[in-house]
DNA sequence: GCCGTTTTCGGCCCGACTGTTTTCAGTCG
């Protein structure tokens, strides 16, 4: 699938276009990158089906990017994209990853002082150049080491949201390998944590050559690291690496157990078994020289005296302790999601309209669907006031009666400005059916103010649900500063509902903070925050961080069924 | 470069914040 390579070159053109300060087409590119980004479809299958014609159907591209895309399936490049690169050879995605780093600082940085990459961006910060430039100064300077230094703290890790269709798209490859007998992921992956190092996967075959030699010529991948019959490893185009490894049957179960992990997890059960006179490898539970339990994973917790454990819950948090107890979660899975609750729509410059959003949630077996555009402060994301909420109710309302089974809820992501009120008049507030509020401006508050500002915002009477109530973005930024315990608190006396933003770079809350609220007795949400209705798929992503987070169906409010969640809203 | 309930050309990408300035440019959401 081309549709991330294609998209990533298009943010780069749009990165490089601002930088030479034309107008208009950087947000050109930017649009057909999201979108390409986030449909479900192969764009090469819908090249191959319908042509160029059928490309320039997909929102936001046009003749020009339509012709792109089709030399980029056909020649594997885009001149164009190489012509601006050669124009100004800088590594912009790497250079602009930086927090404060942008095109025109980059462009500034490369004709002054020849800055191409990370690394002479680092050296140059170091040795106090950049300070002295015109338009720079020493925090511009002290911040760019700060943004390198966040940087190198993420780097090597990837974000399950990023890799994830990639790791399905092998797994099915391989799956429909007559030759493969038993199948799995393994690792960060099957624990579903928000980012990943590399890919595992175990495999049990009778033909390990054949499915060793099928794997390394798959496409996506640009290095063979090592190939041999338990063992291969490869680089994909995206950065990161997929072991296959190819287990014995009868180990199969000790394989998975012990290639999940995590490896905090793995040193209990191995004292466990310790303990019971046992030793636990990745061949198998032993007593002496005889095997009594391997070929399946289940099995293995068995003969320790525990019931399966989720490879969610594998952290040792507790869960060992609780398994032993017989006081495991019973874990909010998929099939308990009745609706979403904050999506966006056209009306707020999202790409689909209400109609395109609710066709996919019925699909996705839905009762519900919340649309929670973003509200009046907001005006880059085309933020609705209070005369448009008007106008997008009666479309909802006559929506409504055209549907069975199934109803539009109308919500709206408002924000909380920085004294803590909100930005939509409470008589507007009080005609949606819930109200979701977040903070999207002044972030770097201090915490006491921030941590009030949010409390204030939850008391208003009309507030239903804090969206991202953190604010981090993985690899990027930290949460702001709040103190989460009074947060809960307030939220338990007020009745607020705390997201699970299924974002893949947010995931807010984050696993400890789902835990917390849980513990507080705090319902959340588990919504997808989309902008395209491709991405109402991300609710895979919240749930996996709910379930990291211990929580069950009671305490997500959108496993509600409808009439229920309208009473708890009213 | 894309798009169309403002519809085939003219509008889109606004406003807060930061860090740099002395009136503003760049970045971010």
């Amino acid at each position: 699938m081309k549709n991330q390579e294609i998209a990533k070159i298009f943010y780069e053109i749009a990165d490089f276009l601002e930088m030479e300060g034309v107008q208009f087409k950087p947000y050109a590119y930017q649009k057909a990158a999201l979108t390409l980004e986030t449909l479900e479809k192969d764009v090469g299958e819908i090249y191959k089906e319908g042509g160029k014609e059928a490309l320039e159907k997909i929102s936001g591209v046009g003749k020009s990017i339509a012709e792109k895309i089709e030399e980029y399936l056909k020649t594997g490049k885009i001149k164009y994209y190489q012509g601006l690169k050669k124009k100004t050879p800088v590594q912009m995605e790497e250079l602009t990853a930086v927090e404060g780093m942008g095109p025109r600082k980059a462009k500034i940085l490369y004709q002054k002082l020849g800055i191409r990459n990370l690394k002479d961006l680092e050296k140059a910060a170091k040795t106090h150049k950049i300070a002295p430039l015109f338009g720079f100064g020493e925090k511009t300077e002290k911040n760019i080491l700060e943004g390198i230094a966040f940087l190198k703290k993420s780097k090597g890790r990837f974000l399950l949201g990023d890799i994830l269709p990639q790791v399905k798209e092998i797994l099915e490859k391989l799956k429909a390998l007559k030759e493969v007998e038993q199948i799995s992921p393994a690792g960060s992956v099957r624990r579903m944590k928000e980012t990943i190092g590399d890919v595992d996967i175990l495999i049990t075959t009778k033909d390990a050559k054949k499915v060793m030699d099928f794997f390394v010529q798959l496409p996506g991948i640009t290095k063979v690291w090592m190939k041999g019959p338990t063992k291969s490893s490869v680089r994909m185009e995206q950065g990161f690496d997929v072991d296959l490894r190819v287990v014995k049957k009868k180990s199969y179960g000790s394989a998975l157990q012990y290639f999940t992990g995590s490896k905090e997890h793995n040193i209990v059960t191995r004292r466990i078994a310790m303990e019971k006179g046992l030793k636990l490898s990745e061949y198998g539970l032993f007593k002496g020289k005889k095997m009594i339990a391997g070929w399946y994973e289940a099995g293995i917790y068995k003969a320790l005296g525990l019931p399966w454990i989720a490879p969610e819950l594998r952290e040792n948090q507790g869960e060992i302790e609780a398994g032993l107890a017989g006081k495991l979660p019973k874990l909010i899975g998929h099939q308990d999601i009745k609706g979403d609750l904050h999506c966006h729509s056209k009306w707020d410059g999202g790409s689909n309209t209400i109609e395109e959003i609710v066709e996919m949630a019925e699909k996705m077996g839905y009762q519900y669907i919340g649309i929670a555009d973003h509200t009046r402060f907001l005006r880059i994301e085309h933020g609705l006031d209070e005369k448009r909420l008007a106008q997008q109710r009666k479309e909802i309302d006559s929506l409504n009666e055209k549907l069975k089974n199934f109803q539009i809820l109308q919500g709206a992501e408002t924000n909380i400005l920085p004294d803590g009120s909100i930005d939509i008049k409470d008589e507007a507030l009080a005609k949606l059916d819930y109200v979701i509020a977040g903070v999207h401006s002044s972030m770097k508050m201090e915490k006491t103010k921030m941590t009030e500002r949010i409390i204030k915002a939850m008391e208003n009477p009309h507030v239903d649900i804090i969206s991202h109530p953190t604010g981090r973005i993985l690899k990027r930024r930290d949460e702001y500063q709040v103190d989460f315990d009074k947060i809960l608190r307030a939220a338990k006396e007020t009745g607020t509902i705390l997201e699970i933003n299924s974002f893949s770079e947010r995931l807010d809350l984050n696993d400890q903070n789902i835990r917390r609220a849980k513990e507080a007795g705090v319902k959340m949400v588990i919504n997808t925050d989309a902008h395209y209705k491709d991405q109402l798929r991300f609710i895979e992503l919240g749930i996996a961080q709910a379930r990291r987070g211990w929580a069950e169906k009671k305490d997500i409010i959108n496993t509600y069924p409808l009439e229920k969640l309208l009473t708890f809203f009213r």
